[in-house]
DNA sequence: TTGACACATTCCGATATAGGCATATGATGG
DNA sequence: CCATCATATGCCTATATCGGAATGTGTCAA
């Protein structure tokens, strides 16, 4: 098997920095194609591909307005994304030797060893 | 070119699932290989590559103890992900109507077209 | 030293990416 | 209907993933 598409989920989708880029530059309202790939210097075959992604994980909307497609962020498909790194802010928040002794308060209040069966 | 390397950066690292399950685990406190592996269903083989992706993008760490190697969490690498998926905060905690509104005023605010230079 | 246990690494195959380039599709204005 | 601008797709290559199975490395105990 090889890596998860791209496609599969948020996750995957902004670990391409092209492609957060791009959400960057939508977060000021909609914009072309074009435009986006010449702000970005990439072609437009590159741009069209990514937004493509981006479009399929739900990340941007597109709109037609005449000739041109108008790319618009949607990002409610980033919310779980914040959620899940946001579980490990108290991780970062605390200096390493605090966290440890965080951790070593956790396991006294179990009254436990590292964890339950964890060798073998 | 294929896409980034998954030790390219902590995006990359935590797009693989199972990946994402180890750092959740190490939360708990520091963990043997083995321990991961039963507990997330892997076999011990996949657990140490994905070790090695994750300790590569310096989201864990490694210590020796005895026969076993301790892996524990650095989630200081998970800041930079999570400062940058909250930029996007406000275009999800409002609704899409309410959206587009505030982006209109920001164009109007500008008094110009959606971007200049958009076309062509 | 040897055996056993914990873990790391390597080789394989299947898959899918991102980039480059060419070209197809779509809508617009004559 | 045609030329044109704006985008989307298709094709090709190089690269790297993840999974599986086998095997290498390291540490401890007797």
């Amino acid at each position: 098997m090889a890596r998860a598409a791209t496609t599969s989920d948020a996750f995957n989708a902004i670990a391409e920095p092209q492609r957060r880029e791009i959400l960057v530059l939508l977060r000021g309202g909609e914009r072309p194609v074009t435009g986006l790939a010449r702000d970005l210097g990439m072609t437009q075959p590159q741009a069209s591909k990514h937004l493509r992604v981006l479009r399929e994980v739900g990340l941007v909307r597109v709109r037609g307005a005449g000739k041109q497609r108008l790319y618009g962020l949607d990002a409610r498909g980033l919310r779980p994304v914040h959620e899940w790194v946001g579980g490990f802010e108290r991780f970062w928040s605390e200096s390493f030797d605090r966290l440890e002794e965080y951790v070593q308060e956790l396991k006294q209040a179990r009254q436990e060893g590292p964890h339950d069966g964890d060798d073998q």
